[in-house]
DNA sequence: CCGTTCCTAGTAACCGTTTACTAGGAGTGA
DNA sequence: TCACTCCTAGTAAACGGTTACTAGGAACGG
């Protein structure tokens, strides 16, 4: 058997096979570090040279490689985001936000997807860490559990020491210390604001539901709601407080089943506008009329909101600009022509704001 | 000035910086290769000594550089998929089916939105093609364009030689001999089908309403609706013709035109479900009942068709599945365990079925 | 006691860029 | 004519892994 004739280095093996900065530069005649300056064009280069190596990288159709990039350089140009669930409109508005802005600063957005699992949440933070992401943007409500902190604290230190940062979107900072930021909506003003909103109509009777229990979202929540009731020296029989799920399905069964109780309510507070959805079709079902019968609230303000008949009255949540402010955030200090300043906010509090439809109406005598 | 010390390689600056192969090496008192080879787990190590390494990438808080690994390795564990808009339902769908598979197969999912315009698309793919993704999928209706399928073709072409590939998922594949794969659902049938019900009840007087009218979507959707015509060797009268985009919006606007035009129809096939959610509201405002006055039927199936009152008519697509299917597709070939005559099957298509619900009922008189 | 074979683990080349340094030549003022 | 400064462009050392090759010992059969 012949030996193989050893691959110089000078003849590719695939006539298409991609190009590198070398193929390049041997083409222009130059060397590759004048290929690199043309491509990034951080360095003069003479009129005549950048032509020729343009028209190189032209005739060969170079692309250059990230990772050898990100390797050599510093700086990865992704930014990576964890939700829980892509296609609930709550994420997925957020998730719009991080990639237009990513998108703005020349990088593309890595989106992770954990479908529930608190666990998985971290394994994407890890996997994010390993693709050295410049900013990784955690999302949606945490579960408030000390080990769990810990764990998110220590990712948030690694990614501090590598030059990255880890921002949290639309969820409570760590303790003091950790290097993280927090870009947060006012969870608790909008729920008082909303509950309030709703005592004012006349309802003191309120059925709240929805939100996993231990869900960061869902106590904010609930204590706005308590707030409102406290702010008007009011009392909130504690029966009336139905927590465990984000679902429609969840919404559905849960009003469906404080009505077979019995249960003594004018109004509904959903704790989403999903959960709204399935308070809806429950109420539908029974033939009882919002706001008539039953006046019904929601919160996030998703499209389904207004798909809803009779729509419905919520709280509108600045999504996609919580999502835009997370990317900010968390590329603030890495950018060159960063603000000195920008490091002194380490966490920022976007407003809410009720949105008035027609679900609302006086309670039934 | 004192002279800057030159920085040794043994004494790192930041005690919490970044770890590296080396440092894990050092400290387990091994080499770098055989610290790649216990994270690898691909060439046998002795027990003491992977546990000697497992320690100290411990206590070190040892996390791989993906890039260095994508460089010297020839795979990137990132797949990259394209769409219009994520927070449509229609793409988040099958954005999800795309990472859930990704991730069964230990990859990472680079989510573009090109927010519209088709030129975002291909500098997507350009993008994605820098970062060498194991494989590309575009997803939903093309422009159906000589010249934007060349530059796609191209693309293509670039992607298989550098072992990645490019999979068209919801659009019609390239000519012969383009190595892309193409993962589709029967639009036509669906068209055809759904029109059809609408037919068997009586409707031929049909407003079809929505769709880019250059986008291969919309084609595909309205022959679908034709040819469920040409079957029953019925007339349709090219007036009730209305396309031109896919939101609600356009819907509800273009749903009270046909009306104010005084146009002649019983029933809207409208072009997707948002376009449906938007004819609804028209509806309603001109006090038009469904199905008493007119019938609808949507496309895609998406949540907010069960949402709508009446419950919508409309195509179920397997929008996960097709993400699922895509990301299979792209990485068949890839996989050591990949069976080879996977190659051979440059295409699939996934069936659709009609969802009939409330929405379609027999022509007024 | 020696030649093999089997395990393990180390050596070092290479993946494709970036960039600190170095160097050659043109232009310039004395 | 010479010493300098300016422009440009090349050299080569990283960046952090992977892996083909090589090599040292232990085990073993003859």
């Amino acid at each position: 058997m012949a030996a193989e004739p050893p691959r110089s280095r000078a003849r590719r093996r695939d006539p298409e096979a991609a190009r590198t900065i070398r193929d390049v530069a041997a083409r222009a005649g130059v060397s590759t570090a004048t290929v690199s300056r043309v491509v990034n064009g951080n360095y003069p280069v003479a009129a005549s040279t950048r032509d020729a190596v343009e028209r190189a990288m032209r005739d060969l159709g170079y692309v250059a490689n990230a990772h050898a990039r990100a390797l050599a350089g510093s700086t990865t140009r992704v930014v990576g985001i964890v939700v829980s669930e892509i296609v609930d409109p709550f994420f997925a508005y957020i998730a719009r936000g991080v990639q237009s802005e990513a998108l703005a600063s020349g990088r593309l957005c890595l989106v992770c997807s954990t479908q529930g699992g608190e666990s998985a949440e971290l394994r994407f933070v890890d996997l994010l860490l390993e693709q050295r992401a410049d900013a990784v943007i955690l999302v949606g409500g945490a579960v408030e559990d000390k080990e769990y902190f810990a764990a998110v604290g220590q990712r948030a230190r690694q990614l501090a020491s590598s030059g990255s940062s880890l921002v949290l979107c639309g969820r409570p900072g760590l303790e003091d210390g950790v290097p993280a930021y927090a870009v947060e909506y006012d969870n608790i003003g909008g729920a008082a604001a909303i509950t309030d909103h709703l005592l004012s109509a006349g309802h003191t009777k309120i059925l709240y539901l929805g939100g996993p229990t231990t869900l960061s979202t869902t106590t904010a929540r609930l204590r706005g709601f308590r707030q409102a009731f406290a702010a008007r020296r009011l009392e909130h029989d504690p029966s009336l407080v139905r927590t465990g799920a984000f679902g429609r399905q969840w919404g559905y069964q849960q009003t469906l089943k404080a009505l077979d109780d019995g249960l003594d309510f004018t109004a509904i507070f959903a704790a989403n506008d999903i959960v709204a959805a399935g308070v809806y079709a429950a109420l539908r079902e029974r033939d009882l009329r919002i706001p008539d019968d039953i006046s019904v609230v929601g919160y996030d303000d998703v499209p389904v909101a207004t798909e809803l008949q009779p729509a419905l009255t919520t709280v509108r949540v600045p999504l996609e600009e919580l999502g835009r402010a997370a990317v900010r955030a968390g590329l603030a200090g890495q950018e060159p022509s960063a603000d000195p300043f920008a490091h002194q906010q380490p966490m920022t509090t976007l407003g809410t704001v009720v949105m008035v439809r027609d679900s609302v109406g006086p309670p039934r005598r």
